[in-house]
DNA sequence: TAAAAGATTTAGGTGAGACTAAAACAGTGC
DNA sequence: GCACTGTTTTAGTCTCACCTAAATCTTTTA
């Protein structure tokens, strides 16, 4: 039971994408995969019709993820987010660099290869943006956190985790030594649109508002 | 300038069949590839009428690689030969199974990482079955030795290479400690057939005929 | 509540990469 | 030098993974 690439990216996309078991839209698919609605409407309703189907679909409502579906989704993003610690622990690939190469890699590493891994980083629980890595048997854990747009003011915080897509905020991040662990002040708030400051190591940074649901962080005691 | 997995790895096959300029039949290839003929034909003269042409195609004669294409070739090797041995040596993967895993990830390592593998291996010249790994500009060693079938009788011999293709001889070689570096005297030869008697480490051992061409061996003086 | 706006699906098309069956060609042997 | 044999190409088909344009459905709004 192998699946193509653009079977394992689209399970993955849903899995992003879904909230509990409501329904994912076409065209929110579409737009995280880069593609057209009409031609993810055309590979779901495929993959729904197969015989071992992984999801569930619904016409005008959209694609979910059935149980098994999940597993192989989880199996999926346990490849990247392991591949992801492995580059930049092993080989010194930043941060901001990893999820495009995991990207690649995540689908043509056989599970010896993934044990390896795991056993040479000592069976990891987070990857580089601290995201948390599935077990080999589905089990993921929980979010750390809440989005930095919802710190109240005058927190001090910690970071737990920055989302990997955004090559440009992970690079501006990195260079100021703000990886997951780092803890900051949230010194102010622009009035409209939300834009935030904040104090990092003795400088005042501001962090623009798409940035913000990116970020999550925990708010220390 | 991307090429497809597919495309590759007809470079890749047209380079490790063809000798000096001649030409490599679509049949030999197809039989590499695992294809029918008719499949190779059509991809080769798609190939060969591409604007940026890597090889050399005359009906009924075959294909061949034109420089650009050698070029093109010796770049996926050296993935293919790096990322062999970063996996032997790095992750401990037995050198039975670095081919198939390799095979897979030559295609999807950026130049990035292939640099950073080659310097976490201080620029390797050899893989793990002693097979020359090209340098980045495109240039790799002659071949050492001659296949094990054309050593003398009674001569003491030094292991140069193993072709990679075959788990089974990789398996059962490695099982008796005979990598490459290894030495051995040719004991004798069955009259017909011509498999091969070997004394190596305090042992007797016996190479079937279809092992033999696999080997490369440099005699010793 | 009906029409407009927006989202989604259907219909039809393309190119890559495979296949089989049939036709064309090349090399050999008489 | 011609027929036979085996190789190679041509022709036609299939699936996957995308696309655009048009039709259909859903939701919103007047």
């Amino acid at each position: 039971m192998s699946l193509s690439q653009s079977v394992e990216n689209i399970l993955k996309a849903i899995y992003d994408l879904q909230l509990g078991d409501q329904w994912v839209s076409t065209s929110a698919l579409a737009d995280r995969l880069g593609q057209k609605p009409a031609s993810v409407t055309n590979m779901i309703q495929r993959l729904a019709r197969a015989k071992a189907s992984l999801v569930d679909y619904t016409p005008y409502r959209g694609a979910r993820l059935n149980p098994t579906g999940v597993k192989v989704a989880l199996e999926i993003i346990r490849h990247h987010r392991l591949i992801e610690l492995y580059l930049a622990q092993t080989l010194g690939v930043p941060w901001d660099r990893v999820h495009d190469e995991a990207e690649r890699l995540e689908h043509v590493i056989s599970e010896d290869l993934e044990d390896r891994m795991a056993a040479a980083l000592a069976d990891p629980r987070l990857d580089p943006h601290g995201s948390p890595i599935p077990t080999k048997d589905g089990q993921i854990a929980a979010v750390v956190g809440v989005p930095l747009s919802e710190a109240p003011m005058r927190a001090t915080v910690r970071v737990t985790e920055v989302r990997d897509e955004d090559a440009n905020l992970l690079r501006y991040l990195g260079a100021m030594g703000l990886y997951p662990g780092a803890e900051f002040t949230v010194t102010g708030r622009e009035p409209f649109g939300g834009s935030l400051h904040i104090r990092f190591n003795d400088q005042d940074l501001h962090l623009g508002e798409e940035a913000l649901p990116h970020i999550r962080v925990a708010v220390q005691t």
